[in-house]
DNA sequence: CTGAAAGCGCTTACAG
DNA sequence: CTGAAAGCGCTTACAG
């Protein structure tokens, strides 16, 4: 008899777990409970923090735990919390123009180890097409998540709207544009990294400097030219049009923007191109021309990725402080999660001179 | 009296919904079933599929569905059921080695966006440190994911085998090696690739045909060096280790490794590298010997990434379809998180001629 | 500081 | 095909 109990029993809690041989019943709070010799409450009370909770009881509940294994159930806890435990990492993106960006990746993991850290799971959330994006506001708007980290680098993302109406928190990386909700957000200084690049460029003697800028659709975009518009006017440099040629932050489009202003303004010698990747075209098609870099134009990057180690001459850039900008972002989450109203942070950025310019 | 229990309603709801005011509590299954006139037993039958439910039932509660805006709570069911609805994309690399490969970055969007056709959201797990791993370990074992794909371009990992034998669904990308455990896994045909791109080195006439091997921990970088043999002893060509050079699949890695060859076989004529990052070294550094590309020496790449492209020549290399990979990656998960016994898919690699070779 | 009890929102045999 | 009921594993006032 006794035997015949042990099998039924082994066999209702392999149904228990869903699962067939080799997977046990999962250790409960009841099961700590009562190897600790205490209330199911308890057990939670020592799981949540330990506050009114004996030394003597928190001890036996611990010794309970590491003895069964217990690992806590998540959905339980979320079903009574209201809060799932969970951050989402979102991308609005039409297509796959992040994942070609070498500073999508380091913010994408330097988000996930700062949640991991509060041992918070990141859902890496990607909505191009307008039905995935409705679909994603309705999933997140149903607390799936506790917080969103909203990467966008357009202006005016409705996605960002609906979420931020919704109710949810809300981090964005970058100086949001054309909304008119109000929306936390951590970004690098991007008018004063373009200020630091182009003053260098004229400290180095040169008076003839062209941009290549990024979308002005973003705000990056923008500001980084209006950084460069500014240290032209303080250094009462006239602002000419035939210096300014916009790119979309590829190599082929830094290329085809610098072929453009070596056209118009064959004597330019300087060039502050918005991104490192650009730069790249930027050198291959002033080779191509024939000039050397610095010797006949100097040229600035921006982002300080691997593509300006990768570049000959080596490029000087401008660093954007990936590392404070993700943690930040997790901060600025987490502090809503708990009730904080929302903030901006903006970071420094560095000129890093090597031998472009 | 009225307006006073209006009032205190909606402070209980404001106060079930753990948020201040402008968020209203959310509908449940309960609302819906009786705005439907059913049952709520009926309700999730509707939400689980529809099965032994009346078309007549079924219509008024999708109108209830509709009308009351429900959405169904995932972690009251995940209570239930022991699933949680989601899937983990982890990594066990030390570092950042991953997020440096463009391949990488193409399957985890290839993941996400599988999944995310399934309804299921993709956590994004780095596990580098043996501490982070075994929390990792613990987090997954406790049910928190249905399944777990696996990237881990290094032989034998420890993750691997603990998550296997803890019962839950794994699948990993690329060959498994040094495994005792039976690993479901996708990878692209290395070897056959390999072979491929030495076939047609050897049609254009050379004969003298070096490599740059990936890393030889490495299932890829291992089978790749094998194609590579394999197809010289059929052509009868001796096989000279002079004509091999380990290579780390970085791009400094690739010139390092072709300027090793070239001092020890100075006549080479054509050189299979096992990687396009690491053709790009290879070609700077054949540039600054004086040689070149196709002309003298032939160079063939390995992935098709955007590498490929942006080379002067353009690389000729191996296309890895990652599309499917990541397609059949998801395809066993889900397989298995429904029963199946785990399999292997190897996937076939294409030849793409351009002008390197 | 602690236990007994209610309840979070769902699914699933069970009985009709 | 459908409803009533039990229960998943936890948290949290409540009363001591």
């Amino acid at each position: 008899m006794t035997s015949n109990n042990a099998a039924s029993d082994k066999a209702a809690s392999d149904k228990a777990a869903g699962k067939g041989p080799g997977r046990r019943r999962r250790p409960t709070i009841h099961d700590v409970a009562r190897e600790a010799g205490v209330s199911r409450g308890t057990v939670s009370r020592v799981l949540n923090g330990g506050h009114y909770v004996s030394p003597a009881a928190a001890d036996a509940v611990n010794a309970a735990i590491r003895k069964t294994g217990y690992v806590l159930n998540r959905h339980a806890r979320s079903l009574i919390t209201g809060r799932s435990g969970s951050a989402a990492f979102l991308l609005t993106e039409p297509q796959e123009k992040f994942f070609e960006d070498p500073n999508f990746n380091v913010l994408l993991r330097g988000c996930t180890q700062a949640l991991a850290a509060h041992d918070i799971p990141l859902l890496l959330m990607i909505a191009g097409s307008h039905e995935e994006q409705r679909r994603l506001v309705r999933y997140v708007s149903a607390g799936h998540v506790d917080g969103v980290l909203l990467v966008s680098s357009h202006t005016g993302d409705p996605v960002a709207e609906r979420l931020v109406t919704s109710g949810i928190p809300v981090v964005m990386c970058g100086k949001p544009m054309g909304h008119t909700t109000r929306l936390a957000h951590v970004a690098a200084d991007d008018r004063d990294g373009a200020r630091q690049m182009v003053r260098h460029l004229l400290a180095t003697g040169r008076r003839r400097v062209a941009t290549v800028t990024g979308p002005l659709d973003t705000p990056g975009g923008v500001e980084r030219l209006a950084g460069y518009r500014e240290v032209l006017a303080e250094a009462g440099l006239p602002a000419d049009e035939t210096l300014i040629a916009a790119g979309d932050y590829s190599r082929a489009g830094g290329a085809a923007a610098t072929a453009e202003l070596l056209a118009g303004r064959p004597d330019l010698d300087a060039l502050f191109v918005a991104s490192d990747l650009m730069a790249q075209g930027a050198l291959a098609e002033l080779a191509r021309s024939g000039r050397g870099v610095p010797a006949d134009v100097a040229v600035g990057g921006f982002d300080d990725s691997a593509a300006a180690l990768d570049s000959r001459p080596q490029l000087t850039t401008i660093r954007q402080p990936w590392d404070r900008i993700s943690a930040e972002m997790v901060r600025l989450l987490l502090d809503q999660v708990g009730g904080a109203d929302t903030s901006a942070v903006i970071l420094p950025t560095d000129l890093v001179v090597r031998d472009s310019a």
